[in-house]
DNA sequence: TTGTAGGCGTTATCAT
DNA sequence: ATGATAACGCCTACAA
């Protein structure tokens, strides 16, 4: 079913036929409703991909995360289907690539294959070779995240070092001296992952700042891992009243923990963080935490890179978004 | 940079370019040698919608997810994440097509716009327009899930019916007379959709068999939910002592609800039901649950797919799956 | 062993 | 207001 068959059967040229869909030059309305009465019968859609291919672009945008071998947790899995929800918004498609490491076939095809027109990529390391793959292949892209020299591309990144520095001084506001971070896993903090690296950088800074004292632990994306996590920060450092992280994923096992270390939150023990707000209302009390405006991040990012797809020339945007902190339940007094 | 600029740098024609990289005819070893170097020089990949247009399939599969606005799933997650990295396996992109309710542009797009080669379609329910919308654009595809008549449709499903009654016969073996079903929330149910219901007529036929009372509730799918939810139960129908539940992100709440209740389990209230293990392993005491086995259905998904696109007519197949109830310690007798 | 040419389905530029 | 025709980039029968 083509356009061509179209045409014949309604006794006009395919060109008409192609004007009368698209309407970019007029059509006698006689003509119009015979051609429109033919695509109806038929069900007849113009293939994509011919149009693609005439037109030089796909309508569609690439989006690259983390292959699902790794769970994802909960905030990337928010920022797929805000993606996703957004490029249907405008009625763009999406092609997702799982790729993790450097080289990827799924990853080399998007980007080579001028299967889409511009790419969303998420999991940004401080290095990535992927963006420069990207760069290389002069592909427009926004990273969901960003790399240490962020200046050459577009992004859109949360602020974890002025939000954790944050958590520190609402802790050593509320009198904590001594507190914890918890940390992502030890292997993204080895793979350069921006986020575990710049919120540490913001919970020392923010440490020595208030003169107080912190110990910093990596945690595994899962609950056991936090539970076991807590329960070492307990056992090491005993004199800890806090603990702030970005690790949402270990929140029921911190939660845990502390239960079954007969710590109440927050007379005993305060808890505050980044966290999406699913996670951070899960927590009880609630958490008191920055919660993550996923939905809005993945909408601006498929916003960005459209704008970036239309004049590719343009100066790099960014938006770095410091969300508030949700005062919740969670945070209190240090007990003394 | 297209095919034939490699041809006009190397010398030769488009054809032995093309010829050079699918190996479809021989190549001498010195041309082909040239060609080769001059596409690493521009790092060239073939166009592949051109190419796509030319041999008519796409090496790509729709996937029709929930729409994110309605938060999906641990399950339905797992079942993305599966799919997608079945696919990446075998050579396959994945457009992504957000829609839920009959009629959709994104998923009129990728029914109608050849831009895939079939579709793995989620989330189906009893009566699904869908179904019928790609049965008749003749597009191949996989259901994860079923519709009430799905003789003649592939798919790969849970059987829900066996899975619930399986749990009813666990709890009456334990010397439970008075059981909850908590299933999905009412408007799944209204929406018909299937597993809630067959998850109810697993239960009312096993309370029957066994002889024993049964109550069952509706739960929106979040751990809020699922507290209000228990504490119903708990008020309406003191003499209940167990439940089994397809609701997996009503867990968390069911296990808040019945901590507040002084109820402990499995003494005082047993718990059963079909989830991810991921959830499973997250209820204290952890849950006797079936786990269902979401990343091997999304894999048979992919792999029916490409038998069903390489042989449209074949007669469609089918996996019913009941796994194992995993034995764990959420389950124990009933308390006199 | 290599080149020529036609066509996949569309859109856009001419021309009528 | 409409038609013929030439691309878009690729693949592949046919010819040499």
């Amino acid at each position: 079913m083509n356009i061509g068959e179209i045409a014949r059967r309604a006794g006009v040229s395919r060109s008409t036929v192609s004007y009368a869909i698209s309407g970019k030059r007029t059509v006698s309305e006689a003509t119009r409703r015979r051609i429109q009465h033919v695509i109806d019968e038929l069900d007849y859609r113009p293939n994509a991909n011919a149009r693609a291919l005439k037109e030089g672009r796909t309508r569609t945008i690439g989006l690259v995360i983390p292959p699902a071998s790794r769970r994802l947790t909960d905030m990337q899995l928010d920022f797929v289907a805000a993606v996703v929800d957004a490029a249907a918004h405008a009625d763009l498609d999406v092609l997702l690539s799982p790729s993790g490491g450097d080289h990827d076939r799924s990853f080399e095809r998007v980007v080579t294959g001028r299967r889409v027109d511009g790419v969303i990529l998420m999991e940004i390391r401080l290095e990535d070779a992927r963006v420069g793959r990207l760069q290389q292949a002069g592909l427009p892209f926004v990273g969901i995240g960003r790399t240490s020299h962020p200046d050459g591309m577009w992004w859109v990144d949360i602020d974890y070092t002025a939000l954790i520095a944050k958590c520190v001084n609402h802790l050593a506001d509320l009198g904590h001296r001594h507190v914890a971070l918890i940390n992502r896993s030890a292997e993204l903090v080895a793979a350069g992952y921006g986020p575990a690296h710049r919120a540490l950088a913001g919970f020392k800074e923010a440490i020595r700042r208030r003169g107080i004292t912190g110990v910093d632990y990596c945690c595994a994306d899962d609950s056991a891992a936090g539970e076991a996590c807590l329960q070492q920060i307990l056992r090491e450092h005993p004199e800890v009243t806090a603990a702030a992280t970005i690790n949402e994923a270990a929140l029921p096992g911190i939660q845990r923990a502390l239960e079954s270390a007969g710590l109440t939150v927050p007379g005993d023990f305060s808890v505050t963080g980044v966290a999406a707000s699913h996670w951070a209302e899960n927590f009880r009390p609630q958490l008191t935490a920055a919660d993550v405006p996923a939905l809005d991040m993945g909408a601006h990012a498929v916003s960005l890179l459209t704008e970036c797809i239309s004049d590719p020339d343009a100066a790099p945007k960014h938006l770095l978004l410091t969300p508030p902190i949700s005062l919740r339940g969670s945070t209190g007094p240090a007990r003394r």
